[in-house]
Formats: C-alpha cells, structure tokens, sequence
DNA sequence: TTTAATACTTACTAGTAAGTAAGTATATTT
DNA sequence: AAATATACTTACTTACTAGTAAGTATTAAA
C-alpha cells in the first residue's frame, strides 16, 4: 500500500486547483483512492487540517525547487519559475495562489496565514533572482525588483486562470511578454 | 418594493465575486434580502440561470462603461478601465473572470460560453483603446496590441486576488506599473 | 504473549445544498 | 365580477457536506 496520507494531499492539491476549495470533498478523495471517508478523516480530522498540509506541501516544492535551481543562472531560474506555470497550464489547473485568493473570505485564518507565508516566500525568492539577474547584467529592467517580483507573479497567476476562458495561446503570449521583460 | 430579481442579481454577483460561486447559496441570497428560498428559484429556477444572469448583468455594465467612456482619450479609457479594479480591491472583492476561472471545471458549458464572451468583449475593447492611443502618440509601447491587453487584463485580475493574499500596496504597485507599460 | 499503536471500515449525525409541488395574496386584465 | 398572471410562502425531497463514535484487522513494541 502506497502512503495514503500523501496520496490525500496530493490529490487535495490537485482537485482545490480543478474544481476550488469549496467544490472539493472528502468524498471526492476517498472515492479515487479506493478508501472510505472516515479514512481521510482519520488523517486529516477537518478540511482545515488537509488545507494547511496541501499548502504545507507547496512551501516543501518551493524549497526543492530553489535548491534545485540554485546553480543556474537568473535567466535560467525565472526560466524554470515559469515551467512551473507551463505544467499548470497543461493540465488545466491554477496556481494554490489564486485558487485560495477566490475562496479567501470562505477559508480559515490558519489557512490565510499558511498562504501568506508561501506568498511572501515566492516573492522573496524572485527578488532576489531579479536582483541577481540585474548584478549580472542579465537582465535590464528599470522597475524595482520588488515591482518586477510582482509582475511576474500576477502575470503567469492569470494566464492560467485566463488562458481557460479563453483558450488559444494567450498564455503563451503572456509568458513570453515576461520573459521580454525581463530586459526591456 | 424594489426589484427582487434585480436585487438578486446584484447580490449574487457580490457573493460570486465575495465567496467563490461554488459557496454562495439560494440561502444566502434569501436570508439577505428577507425573502424564501423558493423565491429565488421563482426568478431563477436553477443556479445556472442566475450565473448567466450574473454575466449578462456584467455584459450591459462593460457595454455601459463603453458608451459613457467613448468621448474620453485613450489613456483616460484605460484609467477608468483601472477605476474598475480600484472598487473591486476596494470592496476587497476579485473580477467576475477570476472567480469562475478558478471554478471552472463546476460550472455548466453554457457559463463556460458566456465568459468567454465577456473576456472576449473586454480584451476586444482594450485593443481598440490601446490602438487609439498608439494612433495618437499618447502610448508608446511595443508589444502587440494583443499582448498588451492581455497583459493589462492578467496584471489587473490578478492584483485584485494577490492583494487579498499579501495586503499593503501591492495592488497599487501593479496598477502603477501597468500605467507606467503604456508608455514604455 | 499481552499491549498498544496504526490504519482503517461501518454506521451514523447534523447541517446545508439545490430544487420542486402546491398553495396564497395581490394586482391586472378581460 | 371572473379569470389570469405575478410574486411570492409553506412544506417538502433528494443529495451531498463535514464530521464522529465505535468497532476491526494488522503490525510493532513491551
């Protein structure tokens, strides 16, 4: 048997990013997982507790992805921030940022807070990256880090959203205008 | 008494925009307006009825905005096009397009074709302004008309959703920024 | 070998969701 | 004055939601 409690969140993870967090249930994840709803229960007592794990999980992605990026170049790094967004795309999903963002006023305080955190840790990481980019001479921008950090967050967080509505190649439209960016 | 589909109508957009469209309920809307569940289902049978209703609501509204904004320049179009946003953020709400984004896989092929007409209707106008002004010299960016609506969009849509997440002045940061795109 | 922890299932509860059928009060039309 | 349409309410159903209490099989520790 497979480790069912990471099964859950990653299935969690999947469907609050499908469907939303308040379209998601228990019963959702037992049925594919073959097990009972008490079971999910057993591992995680309220949907509370499976939120803060499937964000708990996203600050653990982010940590390896920094690790495993952090040999490559500014350019070769935001390049790699944006595959991530690339695989989103792909399967028709969001980002965890803008699937609790729509949900925010129906989601609990821990939960806010736990998406505050991976938020700021997002940010703080392409600021720095920018800002490496920019002492390379990489990249070229004039807004601030902070702003361009920005930027590149909100764009690529609404692609995805956008790119389900309307289709066609927007997102990649979008993806490539940041990259331009990045030395315009 | 007023108009009690009308009033619906308007609540329900608040709540989609408020909660997410798969946590508002019938009841909400009764409770709030002082009348029964049933009555709600008088002037929309089902849910999917009043979300079209909700769009075709925020259709005329665009269509309005378009007729009372066609006497302004093109860079004056775009600040009230921001105005928008600065009330949604205000009321800390997010953008009809970034709520059933985020839902989309829960809501009926009828809604789906709805949105896309109203993402449509919008990005067709952004490139009409931008053009206009790229015709007057009022704008001088490079990017495609195209790319620059889609990027006014996703930066707007997306700013309403991270300032929910991060707080302070990131939207403002944004704003300023796409502002500040229009002539770099 | 008993004890205890782990990972469940069975069987349930209380609450809420969308939705409906039938009745009622109030206007409006004929 | 009778018939009809409008805008509801009452009272309900079915389905699903999160969540729980108690029991069970399996493994691990004492």
């Amino acid at each position: 048997m497979a480790d069912t409690k990471e099964s859950i969140v990653l299935l969690g993870d999947r469907l609050i990013r499908k469907k939303g967090y308040n379209a998601f249930s228990y019963a959702d994840i037992a049925k594919e997982l073959g097990i009972k709803n008490a079971a999910v229960h057993y591992h995680f007592p309220n949907k509370t507790d499976l939120g803060l794990a499937i964000i708990d999980y996203h600050l653990e992605s982010l940590e390896n992805f920094k690790k495993h990026t952090q040999e490559l170049g500014p350019f070769q790094k935001i390049n790699a921030f944006l595959g991530i967004y690339d695989h989103i795309k792909l399967d028709n999903k969001v980002c965890l940022v803008g699937a609790m963002a729509t949900d925010w006023d129906t989601i609990e305080g821990v939960i806010q807070d736990k998406m505050k955190l991976f938020a700021d840790s997002l940010l703080i990481w392409l600021r720095l990256v920018l800002q490496e980019g920019l002492d390379q001479k990489v990249f070229t921008f004039t807004a601030s880090v902070e702003t361009k950090a920005l930027m590149i967050v909100t764009n690529m967080l609404a692609a995805t959203q956008l790119a389900r509505i309307t289709g066609g190649t927007n997102f990649e439209t979008v993806r490539g205008e940041v990259l331009k960016g990045l030395k315009a």
